[in-house]
DNA sequence: GGTTGATTTGAACGCTTGTTCAGTTAACCC
DNA sequence: GGGTTAACTGAACAAGCGTTCAAATCAACC
């Protein structure tokens, strides 16, 4: 995960994952059928983490809206090669593996998506678009991660109080 | 470019990119000193025309944002080949051409964050942090890259709308 | 029409790639 | 302590990699 998150999927070796547990290349095929699967393991393992990790709806449409945005920034900062890796080598997945990642990356956006239609229809959101509005907050949130840094001037409950004060006035009615 | 964006820089070789153009590999060599001289200037030309195509500001901030928005999204969306290499194979770089690319991508930002700290002096946004709320709304804008393509159920004008009304409120004052 | 100079070819260089597999090693059970 | 099994090595495979370069080809000019 590391070596592919620092490299890119195509740029690492078997000779190179080996040596980084080792072991010769040969051993890494009694684990695994090919490289490819090696990709795919980690991104299914993260996606199917990030899904059972996601807090349950309370019912509370601005509860819960705070919920996803600290939940996401936590999640994501704790997770920083798998979370680069599930983003950046998509286009390295063969077409069914692709398929079955997708799969998953939507039921997370369609969770966020639901939160905001349930505001909109609580008369406590207005948003025009749940769906576009849904992808502009989660790439909002997934952002923190190619800049924040544990350590320098902010905190991580810093980052999850600003992102949470943009995102309810994002999704709040004009006033 | 689109062999870089479609099949990541370290998955393309020169034979592929020759054919490509109609010629064999050792002709290339001829308009380049080697391939990650190719990755490199297809980033800093991007870059570049990126800044060069800046709309200046006009001393208003609401203005001043909502033009970036729309400028942000439509410049991004006219690209996404350029878009998606400089933002996926920076980490392909050697480290001298790397320090060249992110210091032309803060240029880019540093615009954005003093349109915010202009719009917070006086006294029209409220944001906690210049620079993280820059870092948000560049993220956001650009993730429209992601989803949005031409001829689906919104223009690029809805979207540009869209972004522009969860911008404003993400950077207005509480209400 | 012949000369010049720029382009391109096609082969070669040494090296690396993902993957396979016969053979060796180590650990465990009865 | 002998037998079984799982794990690992190290070499090999064919293919592809970025890059170089002498030779062939092309285009333009006097």
């Amino acid at each position: 995960m590391r070596l592919f998150a620092e490299a890119g999927y195509s740029a690492v070796s078997m000779r190179q994952i080996a040596a980084a547990v080792g072991v010769q290349a040969g051993a890494l095929y009694n684990y695994t059928p090919d490289k490819q699967s090696l990709l795919f393991d980690l991104m299914q393992a993260h996606m199917e983490e990030l899904l059972d990790a996601l807090p349950r709806r309370a019912g509370d449409p601005t509860a819960d809206l705070e919920t996803f945005v600290r939940f996401h920034i936590a999640h994501h900062h704790a997770r920083p090669d798998a979370v680069f890796i599930s983003y950046m080598e998509l286009r390295s997945l063969e077409p069914a593996n692709f398929a079955r990642i997708e799969a998953l990356r939507k039921r997370y956006e369609d969770h966020l998506e639901v939160i905001l239609r349930d505001g909109v229809a609580a008369g406590v959101f207005h948003v025009e678009d749940a769906k576009v509005s849904a992808m502009a907050v989660i790439a909002m949130l997934t952002g923190v991660n190619t800049w924040f840094r544990q350590g320098g001037r902010l905190s991580l409950g810093d980052v999850q109080d600003i992102y949470w004060g943009m995102v309810k006035g994002a999704a709040a009615r004009p006033s």
